[in-house]
DNA sequence: TTGTAGGCGTTATCAC
DNA sequence: GTGATAACGCCTACAA
């Protein structure tokens, strides 16, 4: 194999017998800019194209402090809702010319908080990161360092970070509100991680529906400590216990909703026939599950190029997103997992 | 907000009266090997920490040509089967402190050529890529360039490029002597794109199970033209049109199974009554669908975890992998889309 | 044990 | 129109 190393300006200027700033100037489009002859520009790119010229990033970088890489931080790749705000992020990106470096924290804030030191000595131009949990102090940080940064799906209230998330509120109140239309009295709650943003508005929307219909709340029938599938099933098992057993559950997650399906199918109990089920973020297969699954969906599309967008608006025109989020609405999807009950007072 | 600039050797080095090689050096963890005096490394040490510095890894790696970073370029992120390999190679490179950029060619080989030249740019030190499609001509000229480059699922057969894929043809003849074995001898098999070498293999795994069975292979039993959901949905609609319908279907993807099960519940056909199902690939809601799906199960992380443990292997010790490639075996998962019937003749 | 100087490839500034 | 030079931040061979 050839093992040419990467052609430089350099190489291009002496072949040419030109200086470096003549070819520099013509390959970064400034030819006009700098009124450079026909006659050179077009034997520039002739011999830039016939060498396969392609220019270092790393030192035009290293020259201008931009990199055009934004670094996406997320808690769990493998999860649909986070892949494909990846995708949007990353597809956003590049139609702006920037690129991702993509970091799974696995849910663990001590990667996120490595990831991040990393990614700055990265120089990246900018931050999306769906944080992992409570503690927001490194991500302040970040902030403190001047460098644009977004987040997603979970936020930080009180720091001004600016954010992009979901109506959780509002998705988590249609749920509840849902099932309790259909009769509804006594409903699992099965929460992600209870101090994250996203959890307590969940909960709350899930309370003012409660409200509404003048039932009360009760913390036994919440329960669950993360979003993991493990989670979604160990909380089901054990709402499931409760005595009278709840008539039906409500997932604050998706895999949460495949725990509580998988929990309910080993207890023999079957949905929505035993007990009803709703579950958050809508998924290509929700249609085809055993019984298929009525969801809150969440605009992850939405989610991720819009948080791309701010961030490369931000770090393009120095102007910071106004305060507060962006909060993008949820929407109802009534399937088959839910069955109207006669309400027992 | 203060928006310090990020701190320097230098300006660590100013600070402390020192050379910058000095700090340079200690801060590399090259004190032993320079004969350091204690007292100046942990002063050192105290005054970068206390100042927060981190190194510039793009002066680094303009400085030694390499970046510790590998592109990954995937068609598709949002599909659980490459977010599950996306994972697992992110995760092994953070473990041998490389980081990953990501690329997501959308199945689209101009993406997937402009984003290999993009990254030879950023100078990448090597390449993850599970390609497109069967083009592979942009992809043997990164291995002109002499960087690592291993192809991850789909392959190039001919051109000595080193990839870790599945025994597809293995799997899919499981898949289908599964079925044969269940009696069934009319097996509609919905490929994904036909000339991608993991099509190829499948089809002729699928060929190779009815051989032992003594069923002739019909070419109008094969239907699609990639792995998308919608022609999974497609292919089947086709496929159920013929008369007399397939007892079965086989599906070559995860999505494509998918799609199947969606055309089959709209043309009011239930799996397995009226039809059985087997699909490739697993995924942890395959047990809850309607019904639990009979799938091929690829070992998506080993996958990943060995590709980017070849490519790191190699760009560090600069041998390229023997020729040929790593082949995981796949499982068959039986559950319940499979129905026993006595075969026609 | 520490310092000096040169260079990685690019672009901005100033000169001709 | 084009060229020389310095600088971005870091590493390393060579001195001291």
């Amino acid at each position: 194999m050839n093992s040419k190393k990467n052609v430089t300006l350099k190489d291009l200027a002496i072949a040419l017998d030109l200086s470096v700033s003549v070819v520099s100037r013509v390959l970064s489009g400034k030819a006009r800019e700098y009124r450079i002859s026909e006659d050179t520009e077009k034997a520039v790119r002739a011999e830039a194209k016939r060498r396969g010229f392609s220019v270092n990033h790393l030192a035009r970088s290293l020259r201008l402090k931009k990199t055009r890489t934004v670094g996406l931080l997320i808690p769990d790749i493998s999860n649909g809702f986070f892949s494909a705000i990846a995708q949007s992020v990353e597809s956003t990106a590049r139609k702006r010319d920037y690129s991702v470096i993509l970091c799974d924290t696995e849910g663990n804030e001590e990667i996120e908080r490595s990831s991040l030191e990393y990614l700055c000595g990265r120089t990246v131009d900018g931050f999306l990161v769906a944080p992992v949990g409570l503690n927001s102090d490194h991500i302040i940080a970040i902030a403190g360092k001047s460098i644009p940064l977004v987040l997603l799906d979970r936020f930080f209230p009180d720091t001004g970070l600016p954010y992009v998330t979901s109506d959780n509120f509002q998705g988590a109140y249609e749920g509840a509100r849902y099932l309790l239309e259909n009769g509804h009295r006594s409903i699992g709650f099965i929460q992600g991680i209870p101090e994250c943003q996203t959890s307590i508005e969940r909960l709350k929307g899930y309370q003012m529906a409660l409200m509404q219909f003048d039932v009360p709340f009760k913390q036994s029938l919440v329960s669950g400590v993360d979003f993991a599938e493990q989670r979604g099933y160990d909380s089901t098992l054990a709402l499931l216990k409760r005595k009278p057993r709840p008539t039906a559950l409500f997932a604050s997650s998706a895999v949460g909703a495949l725990g509580a399906m998988r929990a309910c199918a080993e207890s023999k109990l079957r949905i929505p026939h035993d007990i009803s089920l709703v579950g958050f973020d809508d998924y290509p297969y929700a249609a085809l599950l055993s019984p298929p699954l009525t969801t809150i969906a969440q605009k992850s599309e939405a989610i991720g190029r819009i948080a791309c967008d701010l961030v490369l608006d931000w770090l393009e025109n120095g102007k910071r997103p106004e305060e507060g989020g962006v909060v993008l609405k949820t929407s109802l999807v009534p399937r088959a997992s839910v069955r109207e009950i006669t309400p027992e007072t």
